[in-house]
RNA sequence: GUGGGUAUAGCUCAGUCGGUUAGAGCGCCAGUUUGUGGCACUGGAGGUCGUCGGUUCGAUCCCGAUUAUCCACCCCA
């Protein structure tokens, strides 16, 4: 077959057979969001570009390499989403939602796009869940975030994720720390990869991360973050630790964490698995304290995480997380000849009127086709219409299951009430 | 942006040391007598062997390019 086109590099269908796993998750987060007193809040799909720029930090390889810009017809710079914090803090701007009292916490689903260079769990399309909380400064209102993740993972029985969590300060003793780690570092340049020399100057914390073994050896020893934090930073820390303790919450302190986008004010952290390849971070999110001032909003203290669903599917479907699949059709009714053809269509549309789930055949297929097509599409209970029973005012309804059938008066009232209280 | 693997039916894959009509399993459709699914058996439909070019008497197979896809780096969800 000549397909004029295929779908977008980088971009996934989810096709009719699959969709029940995305309502499962979908439903589940929702639910999980509900719980922890978050709203949904829904923005547009594309910004403008400056939002981003200031926004996201334009340094940041999302920002410089990875985003859909274009002009549009009205000569405005136009970006589709790369991530959704921005625009949450823009529309809470624009609508002064923080007047209505804090903290404010909301939470959406919505696709992002990057340009990036697909692989597994990698898309130029992507979906996320994401919540943001507004107004509270205190460690509590983190630990809060991070056990909304917790629960969500778990409700959906995802057990092979750990959560690394780490404290990269704030804009008073960050520069003291890239001193300390630029100075550490340019010591041992020698043994750093060629990607690190750059690092070094961008974001020396990068270093940190790289999986080559010389700069791995080096970064062993380099100084921690955590050691660097001012006094503010350091408390703040300490009392997001004791929080999690508290609730139960296993963690790991990983100096390592860094995150990609400039926003990030002392707690970053990020839930991680290895069984989805390369691509491990299922969720990942932090503190971001000076971003809604960034964007011309009030001084407001602020975190939030991502989450990726297409990666969240596949770490559940790589752990054998059984997904419930919904009910399909309740009654099909199978018909023979002419007369029955069209007294089926009838029953059916008023049975579906009434709210039950029938189907029938409309590709004039014989009796024999029509009930391996019933059980095809797991039909529940099936129907057969023939002269027969059009006479006698009276019709076999059969449960699939059981291959057991049972005699129903021939009318939408009796049948609808056979199928509903089975 | 850099590097490696792959590309044959709707799906998962064989195969041709280069030679006539390219196969299997699953799925789909139909039949195995007259009004009943799942199991079994039989049959059928479905492929310009990713695309373009080169080598050759001859290419799905060898070579080159291109595109797509997968994986890793980078970065992130």
């Amino acid at each position: 077959m000549a397909l004029l086109t295929g779908a977008p590099r980088g971009t996934k269908d989810v096709i009719p057979a699959q969709v029940y796993k995305w309502q499962y998750l979908e439903d589940t987060l929702r639910r999980c969001a509900r719980d922890f007193g978050f709203t949904e809040i829904r923005f547009p799909t594309f910004e403008h570009t400056e939002l981003f720029l200031r926004g996201v930090g334009d340094t940041t390889d999302v920002v410089q390499k990875e985003m859909y810009t274009f002009q549009d017809k009205g000569g405005r710079s136009i970006t589709l989403r790369p991530e959704g914090t921005a625009s949450v803090v823009r529309s809470v701007l624009e609508n002064s939602l923080y007047a209505a009292g804090l903290p404010l916490k909301v939470w959406y689903m919505a696709p992002n796009y990057r340009y990036e260079k697909p692989q597994a769990g990698r898309l130029r399309e992507h979906h996320q869940f994401g919540v943001e909380s507004l107004g509270s400064a205190s460690a509590t209102a983190d630990a809060e975030v991070i056990g909304l993740a917790d629960t969500f993972l778990s409700r959906l029985g995802i057990q092979t994720v750990a959560l690394r969590i780490n404290s990269i300060g704030c804009p008073k003793c960050r520069p003291g720390y890239h001193e300390a780690l630029r100075a550490y570092f340019n010591t041992h340049e020698e043994k750093l990869c060629p990607t690190c020399h750059e690092r070094l100057e961008r974001n020396p914390l990068r270093v940190l991360d790289c999986k080559d073994e010389g700069c791995r050896g080096v970064a062993k020893d380099a100084p921690h973050t955590t050691d660097h934090l001012c006094t503010e930073c350091a408390e703040h820390f300490e009392k997001l630790k004791s929080c999690l303790s508290a609730m139960g919450i296993v963690y790991t302190v990983d100096t390592r964490i860094v995150r990609g986008l400039d926003y990030y004010t002392k707690t970053v952290f990020e839930f991680v698995t290895d069984c989805i390849g390369a691509q491990g971070t299922v969720c990942g999110g932090g503190r971001y304290d000076g971003l809604v001032e960034a964007l011309g909003g009030p001084s407001t203290p602020g975190l939030g995480f991502g989450s990726g669903l297409e990666r969240l599917l596949m770490v559940m479907e790589a752990s054998g997380v059984e997904i419930p699949k919904p009910d399909g059709c309740a009654l099909f009714v199978a018909a023979i000849g002419e007369r029955a053809q069209s007294e089926a269509t009838l029953l059916v549309h008023k049975l579906r009127r009434a709210g039950v789930a029938a189907e029938q055949d409309t590709m004039g297929r014989s009796l024999k086709a029509q009930m391996k097509y019933a059980d095809r599409i797991g039909a529940r209970y099936c129907a057969v219409l023939g002269d027969d029973e059009l006479d006698a005012g009276e019709v076999k309804i059969k449960d699939m299951t059981t291959g057991t059938a049972e005699p129903c008066a021939l009318s939408v009232e009796a049948i609808a009430s056979y199928i509903k209280q089975k």
